[in-house]
DNA sequence: TCTTGACTTGGAGTCAACTCCAGGCATTAT
DNA sequence: ATAATGCCTGGAGTTGACTCCAAGTCAAGA
């Protein structure tokens, strides 16, 4: 797969797949001989679990810490295991945090229901 | 309140809330005549308000919009409410997105605890 | 053969959201 | 009276995450 079928495919413009490459997001695209991009089924679901995490609020530090993990091979796999219990953890405080602040706006939209409705009565 | 008690209060930096203030995030503050800022209340109120909504990632460009509808007073009403709305909706699909993430980190999470287990017995 | 179009690189530029700093004023402590 | 402390402003600098660009290579079509 070239880099804009690849682009096309998962919304992230081809610049944003280099920089992606070139700062260790995800492990180095396979290429052809011209040294043009030529993105493997494997190279297609790193670019997804990026673009999937990034979505979720994950640092690019982070994530280029997971990619160097992964790349030493099988004597990280607890090293791996704890970043990820540890981005859970970060994760699940940003939902509830999220889930609070939900409760408050509905909350003030509710007021905002009361104060237009009682406005347009003594209108 | 002087200001660095308010940064103490709330966690948030000196600068960050006379920042808040120049970009038109809070409105104004008040102050003694001798031009320090002494944070009422209702400043106290915007800034914690503030504060919730950026740590849910509201962005700043959407709540100086907020805040400077809530300026021109009760003709706004509706405009605020709808901004709200909007808002809500962003949020919620935020979250939907993050909740399928921590889902995909359980996962991984388990597939990982396999593959160390299977590891420690081989070796 | 020449042109077109997609790709390559390294590096500069942009944007949001702070964060820091220099140079001043005002209040408090010695 | 003076020194230290805390606050003020305008503006420059920083950080994270892209995004754009110039100059060059390569393969395919007219």
């Amino acid at each position: 797969m070239t880099i804009s079928e690849v682009s096309e495919k998962y919304g992230l413009p081809p610049d944003t797949l280099r920089y992606y490459e070139k700062v260790g997001l995800i492990p180095p695209v396979t290429r052809k001989e011209s040294g043009v991009r030529d993105y493997s089924e494997q190279d297609c679901g790193w670019v997804e679990f990026i673009k999937c995490m990034r979505g979720a609020g994950l640092s690019i530090e982070t994530l280029i810490r997971y990619v160097a993990l992964y790349r030493k091979g099988n004597r990280t796999l607890k090293q791996r295991k704890q970043l990820l219990i540890d981005e859970r953890e970060k994760l699940q405080e940003r939902i509830e945090q999220m889930q609070q602040v939900l409760k408050r706006l509905n909350y003030k939209i509710d007021l905002y229901e009361d104060r237009i409705v009682s406005c347009e009565k003594s209108c």
